[in-house]
DNA sequence: TTAATATTTCAATAAATCCTGAAAGTTTAA
DNA sequence: TTAAACTTTCAGGATTTATTGAAATATTAA
């Protein structure tokens, strides 16, 4: 396969992928442009490759820089503004993590306490509650296991060994 | 708050936390309500509770059954088909986990495979294959976690340990 | 076998989401 | 201070996705 094609259906496959897991296929796919852009590009060469207008290229450049996938790199001498994106996969993953959490799932645990105070107390109002704080349990645990697959890393002990099999 | 206005609730929840997941939210919301019915609840009884239309009941209920998250539950002397949710939320978010896998993830890193047949060897080309790698790398590895964590309960011993936490 | 009851399908429509492009706003070189 | 270069905003239009509802199909009781 010739790289410009592989390049593109890379692209593609980024872009369907994202709009899968609730992002939009447009952002993903200037996130995968940046991913497999060895120097920084600009808006309009965002516009160019992806044929894509200003204000769309604009608006996704600013929402990948909001959640930490893309940075501006500015050169000297130019004047206009440069994009790069975090290139480290694992790092780009515990981002995706870390905001999708803050934006998600903490807002989630915190409806779920609110639903459990419900003033009746006969069969269906206890079996409601009782689904309701199943729910809490299971999607608070498996937030703490994100966080602790984040913090790994950070842990003296466990970090030496995880980086072992990276 | 009363019991009627803390379900209506949860289904809005339940609903948009799914359409952030690439879930549609009607699906969410069927299921949601299944969730916290101790009754199987029949096509009409869903219709009524959400204001959908039959068919749109119907094609959810449907995908639901695809995602083994809801089941037929045929009443003796009924002619109407009735449904229920399986409610262990661990067991259905395994099996959340188990579908996305098999319909996305694996389906992934099929095309990532195929796009390092890249028939170019300079620089450029050789640090897209790289990326590419990086990224099968880590989701390959998230695959594994995830089966890992799916499967550790059919394992005698951790099964044990795990059981104790739950 | 019939007719009543249930379920499924799908073309038309509605709703949600995304994108465009031009105008307004901002920055900087001179 | 000016004007060219660049970035941001956002109303209107385009596209995608979801829903309706009525017709077609299937099932069952009698």
């Amino acid at each position: 396969m010739k790289l410009t094609e592989a390049k593109e259906q890379f692209t593609q496959l980024w872009g369907a992928l994202g709009s899968g897991w609730g992002i939009n296929r447009t952002m993903a796919q200037v996130h995968a442009l940046l991913l497999i852009s060895e120097e920084s590009l600009s808006t309009e060469d965002i516009m160019t490759q992806l044929s894509i207008s200003r204000g769309n290229a604009n608006m996704n450049l600013r929402e990948l820089m909001n959640w930490n996938l893309v940075y501006k790199d500015i050169k000297a001498g130019e004047r206009k503004e440069f994009f790069k994106a975090e290139k480290d996969i694992w790092e780009v993953a515990k981002r995706i993590a870390r905001e999708r959490k803050r934006r998600e799932i903490q807002p989630l645990i915190a409806s779920l306490n609110v639903l459990t105070d419900v003033d009746e107390s006969n069969k269906e109002a206890k079996s409601f509650i009782q689904t309701v704080n199943n729910i809490h349990q299971v999607v608070t645990k498996m937030d703490a296991a994100v966080d602790t697959l984040i913090k790994v890393e950070e842990n003296k002990f466990f970090g030496t060994i995880v980086k072992m099999f990276k």
